[in-house]
DNA sequence: AAGTGGTCTAGACCACGCA
DNA sequence: GCGTGGTCTAGACCACTTA
């Protein structure tokens, strides 16, 4: 009996708030429903309003909770699968119209892109930025790197501007043979102008996954997508998307 | 008091401060070296300890600065590229170095485990606990579920415990024929054995990375691998790892 | 024992969405 | 204008590492 009030045996008050919310939305809530706002919650389980929210934070996080500023905090859906499979080779804007072309501008990469492009530092590319939707939402933003030398045909005809020169240079990458490419997955953190397209606060966490396109033995283009991490499950390979219960 | 000089229109102090200093870890520390205290940073720029932290943890969640309480906060290094392709189509445990295994235990699978298994809720499984370590330090843990349907040969002789068993069931696995896998990555955050292994707190942001491994039209077995998001960054594909600055 | 980051409090004001 | 979540403050104490 005298282990009553255990559990908060050197268990920090958010953690276990977090445990509690979490069984909760299971029980209690259904996808959609929203919560009472965090005053009222801070003060039925009798903490500090920032210490709920270090609790909503991490239910958040995990793509359990979605909040909005203005709005108040819901019960979020379960993440959708997002495909990102290397399996078929090919170049970006090829047969798939998850992505929605935005705009090109002429550019250069910062140092991180420019060390994977192999170029030097300030060589000129071309920067195309496009969209990614998923049930009509946006879930990623990407921007594509493509060093003005990968599609020397694009300067000829330098008409179009906006979408339309976007899906010109894409048109101009499938010229060249795609050798291969490869992927990686990372942790960031969203930058404001990613932020917006997504519908996210700066800074918010993303999911990065940048590829790089081979062609010729160098690296032809690099594209650098920034995923929603609150709502996307990045899936590989021929998975299946389960999960689809209600 | 209109204390609000510029640079601040709209924009979060803490977002600023991020910026200010992600600047000076470039310019002026080196990896490794460790930076000022909190309070001395606060103090330094002006604002409260709590404004500081969101932009350490911030730098932090895109693995820029590594903090570990009693000791300080360190800049650190580049993540390391860790290799999660599935080119190559194999039982876990086979031919690769990388996973340690550490021991199997009779148990059930949760339920969003058991949607993937596609076995009733309450079937019994092996729990089989594996480490992977990346030049020396413990980047991932892992959950690896196997129904006991899928290896019936392991209760005749059921003697290992331990690491010993944990190899004998990856042992039995590969007597199946491994028809495919598919792979699924997402953000989480660290339940507390699994912060312990990677020495991380608990709820600390990680990759999770869920396979399904399928034979015979079913899924034999599905492994759940934690990765330590602030110093991981996911390979596919034939991805070479960059970025090896000192 | 000293010093670090981690947790927590009780306030305040701000930016945003909506009626 | 009101209610929401987002930012910020100035403290306090705790848990951990190291010497």
């Amino acid at each position: 009996m005298g282990t009553t009030q255990l559990e908060s045996v050197q268990e920090p008050k958010y953690q276990h708030l977090k445990t509690v919310i979490g069984e909760a939305l299971d029980s209690d809530f259904t996808v959609g429903e929203i919560l009472p706002n965090e005053r009222e919650l801070a003060a039925r389980f009798g903490v500090a309003r920032a210490t709920l929210r270090q609790a909503l934070e991490q239910l958040e996080l995990e793509g359990r909770l979605q909040r909005r500023r203005g709005v108040g905090t819901t019960v979020a859906p379960p993440r959708v699968g997002v495909d990102v499979s290397t399996t078929q080779q090919v170049w970006p804007g090829v047969g798939d119209d998850a992505w929605l072309a935005q705009d090109a501008i002429p550019g250069d990469a910062p140092v991180a892109v420019a060390r994977l492009l192999e170029t030097a530092a300030g060589e000129e590319v071309h920067l195309v930025r496009r969209l990614r939707l998923s049930q009509g939402q946006a879930v990623a933003a990407e921007l594509l790197y493509v060093p003005a030398g990968s599609v020397p045909g694009l300067d000829a005809i330098d008409a179009p501007v906006g979408a339309a020169r976007a899906r010109a240079v894409l048109c101009e990458l499938q010229n060249l043979v795609l050798d291969g490419q490869d992927r990686s997955v990372e942790l960031g953190s969203a930058r404001a102008d990613d932020a917006k397209e997504l519908d996210r606060l700066p800074g918010s966490p993303v999911l990065v996954v940048t590829t790089r396109y081979l062609s010729g033995g160098r690296t032809a283009a690099v594209s650098v997508a920034t995923y929603r991490a609150d709502t996307c499950r990045l899936t590989f390979g021929d998975s299946v998307d389960l999960a689809m219960a209600s």
